[in-house]
DNA sequence: TGTTGTGAAAACTTTCACAGCC
DNA sequence: GGCTGTGAAAGTTTTCACAACA
């Protein structure tokens, strides 16, 4: 299987995660993993590593495992990290902010080339090495870098028009923070991270797990069984 | 179809999407919505919302469409919305700062009652009305306030510890920012929440879409110049 | 007429089991 | 003996099409 037969979705998420685990052991000087060793650091099971990986073609030995510092190459240059991408973030609130100071994305092929706010008060600093600039250069500054990927940190109410100024001036790839379902054009990718969303989700799985489990020992019989 | 026969993961996540959009329609005083417009505001298709919906039990009507109030509260029941939830935060960095003073969960229903952070330099501090405490303090918190939800927002080397100490203290969900793959006893919850590879799903499925719009392959401007 | 609720079909994803190779 | 790579099975999720109904 060549790559050519496009890799799924789900598949692509975990190989960002195997990369991970892979530099890590990588950089202990670790020499060869294998399948069950990876997917247990990855929290996967094994066969399916093993399915995620066929899609890059054969990339082990077997008997012996896969090579750390091999495998890791090869995902990175299927993920498309061989170059940098550069990204621009919309939004220096707390979040932004967070987001520009974090050194995790630049180890991992991203870099943020351009820091914007519509707020007068913060136009100007710096975070880093990088001033936060006006709204007014964002396109500017988008055809210059051309920076293919936009983030977006603002508040609700305004998201979808950053969204509609970043996709007219040609990012294709959105990472959106703010708790609104954007709408972009056919052929503009588009991710949404909605902190309020997880914490429902794991909220409801926990209630559904055992409705009356409390911290301390009250003994009560759950209707299903523990596990 | 009661809820009892189990909700589906995906469903769970996209009730929680549709909530947001019916609090927002019923502020904005709208009385019904049909599926179609309900789909579009939240980004999927309508016979899957309406498939969703169906776990719920009948909760339209036909030819007209869904009650918003109605719609929105039997959706806040069905997640267990009814009553607030209780979060402590780990690690009060940029990200868990950001975290902390995010406006958008209290009207949600999840509430931080306890901030921790194993740094002297910020301990004392406020964020907000709550005081970040030492580490040491975390069970007395948790036992206190009963909370059962834990944030992770610390650096990924004390992430798994910070993990044990949270579940061993009775937390039964988890929500992670640290890039690492936490393994936590049966029974507890967690979401991994990781930007990179939010942002290398992105940038793999835009090189999969085409080469179409990059005119140029690799000058990407470090950000020395321009940046 | 317009829209919901839902069985049946299609697509996708995960898991299993084992042949093939080291 | 041990581990990979993979076809086939099982399970899950999405999509379709339409009957049921206000």
């Amino acid at each position: 299987m060549q790559s050519r037969p496009r890799i799924p979705e789900a598949t692509v998420a975990r190989l960002a995660v195997y990369l991970r685990v892979l530099t890590g052991l990588a950089d202990s000087g670790r020499g060869t993993v294998s399948s069950g060793e990876l997917a247990s650091a990855a929290g996967v099971n094994p066969a399916g590593l093993r399915k995620d990986l066929s899609h890059l073609g054969p990339c082990g030995t077997r008997g012996v495992g896969y090579e750390v510092s091999t495998l890791r190459d090869r995902i990175a240059g299927v993920l498309g990290m061989e170059t940098a991408h550069a990204c621009v973030l919309v939004g220096i609130g707390n979040l932004g902010s967070a987001l520009a100071g974090y050194g995790g994305f630049g180890n991992r092929g991203f870099e943020f080339v351009g820091l914007f706010d519509a707020s007068p008060a913060r136009v100007g600093q710096r975070i880093g090495d990088l001033p936060i600039r006006p709204m007014e250069e964002l396109d500017a500054v988008l055809t210059a870098t051309r920076a293919t990927i936009g983030v977006i940190a603002t508040p609700a109410e305004v998201a979808q028009r950053v969204c509609d100024r970043l996709t007219s001036a040609g990012v294709r790839s959105i990472l959106n923070f703010a708790p609104v379902t954007l709408s972009a054009p056919a052929g503009v990718g588009v991710r949404q991270v909605d902190l309020s969303v997880e914490l429902q989700v794991l909220a409801f799985l926990d209630k559904q797990r055992g409705p009356a489990a409390s911290p301390l020992g009250t003994a009560l019989a759950p209707a299903g069984g523990m596990a």
